[in-house]
DNA sequence: GGACTCATGCTTACAGCGTAAGCACAACCT
DNA sequence: AGGTTGTGCTTACGCTGTAAGCATGAGTCC
């Protein structure tokens, strides 16, 4: 058996660990996460955090599974079997995930998901899916293409430099420099925020995609039999 | 006038520096570029480059740059007024570019693109889908959704870790592992491949974008959401 | 009790990083 | 010629991730 012996001395443990980091982050951003930085705010030296982590690589690592973990934990079970609308929640779901850690959001773009609780949810998800009657392969593709482009969006939305605010499009910074006659249609967006605004942006190229897929799986099975799927 | 004075010693370049920087991130991967490493691959000094660029950041910068730059070189001009393929080829050329230099995808998908380059393409496809009959705010919509989308589509296609290659979708690494009686549907996606084409997978995904968009125009010239006003 | 095991955290040390500061030189202009 | 300027090298500083080894104290077993 696996017998508990040594018990900590301040109190450190992997959890903790990550949930220092991940403040960390959140206050002053991905660049700013150092090792001792990190011991320091926990009140211990740098190489004690090797005793709950392996590198700091797999301490990323731990991050993304963590706010990965979040989007589905308040996701819950698939009901129903109206897909589109469980896809229509994930989405957001993870957006809202990801907004809430945007320090971490080049992270997760970046490397995979390994947690076994994605695995596990990726499962479930498929199951019942096809339950609802997609084939295996394009519920593959719709969950994957909504998870793809959310995370592209969502690093746009963030925007670019980690760390670093810039609420606006970063187009304004530089408004003054644009010439009149050589971009008017920008100068317009900008002045109009036509196609700027990132929440209704996103929802409805969810739509899209959504109502997209499901006009797909319509016509591939016989007409009239799977019936309304729109909003 | 600018006059030219002083000339290059070891014939350095801004230009140079990027050519050589793409290359080692090309061989070694994104995490393998450092000053040092560069300078030596010039035969140069560290401290030399810092001559021919501000500093890491501004030289990533370029980088991102030049590889946005080659996708919109390999465009050319809208011709005809049928934004939908355009918008088609745009997407497909993005991706190729990307996928030509990987190690340099994430930092394209986190920092924003400033060539005054891309600025006057961004110029040139707004007017032109405006002039093809789309309101300013949906020409931009389709425009970055589409970006974004290409965007997390690659980066999840080129895989996680940068500088690591892992053409397999990296699931099959861990299908021993995975419970039959647990993960059924992940074991037949593994064993079926269905659902694992990249290319299929973003042609399609590209496809519904773009045909729902090009819907939303042609029933909604006023029903829009709230800023879907004509010109 | 005493001895042993072992997880924990600290200390020290090293190689590598980005880059600030200053110097030496060569090419050009006047 | 003298001055100016662009170029590259040298040195140095503070920072990084982490390898190696040691001290401590809690827990188990005799």
């Amino acid at each position: 058996m696996a017998v508990r012996r040594g018990v900590p001395k301040a109190g450190l443990s992997r959890e903790k660990v990550l949930d220092a980091a991940l403040d960390q982050i959140d206050a002053h951003g991905l660049p700013a996460l150092s090792m001792r930085k990190l011991g320091a705010q926990l009140g211990v030296e740098a190489m004690s955090l090797y005793r709950h982590v392996p590198n700091k690589e797999a301490l990323l690592d731990g991050l993304v599974d963590r706010v990965m973990e979040t989007a589905f934990a308040n996701l819950g079970e698939p009901a129903g079997d109206d897909w589109t609308s469980w896809l229509r929640t994930f989405a957001h779901s993870l957006r809202s995930a990801l907004l809430a850690h945007p320090g971490v959001l080049p992270l997760v773009a970046t490397r995979p998901v390994n947690s076994p609780d994605a695995l596990r949810m990726s499962e479930r998800w498929l199951a019942a899916m096809r339950a609802a009657g997609l084939p295996l392969g394009r519920a593959l593709d719709v969950v994957n293409v909504i998870a793809m482009f959310t995370i592209g969006h969502t690093l746009a939305e963030v925007g670019q430099t980690p760390g670093h605010e810039g609420t606006e499009p970063d187009l304004d910074q530089r408004s003054g420099d644009l010439d009149p006659a050589e971009f008017p249609n920008l100068l317009e967006v900008i002045a109009t925020r036509a196609g700027l605004d990132f929440d209704s942006r996103f929802a409805q190229a969810v739509d899209i995609l959504i109502t997209g897929y499901a006009g797909l799986t319509e016509v591939a099975l016989d007409p009239g039999q799977q019936g309304a799927e729109g909003r």
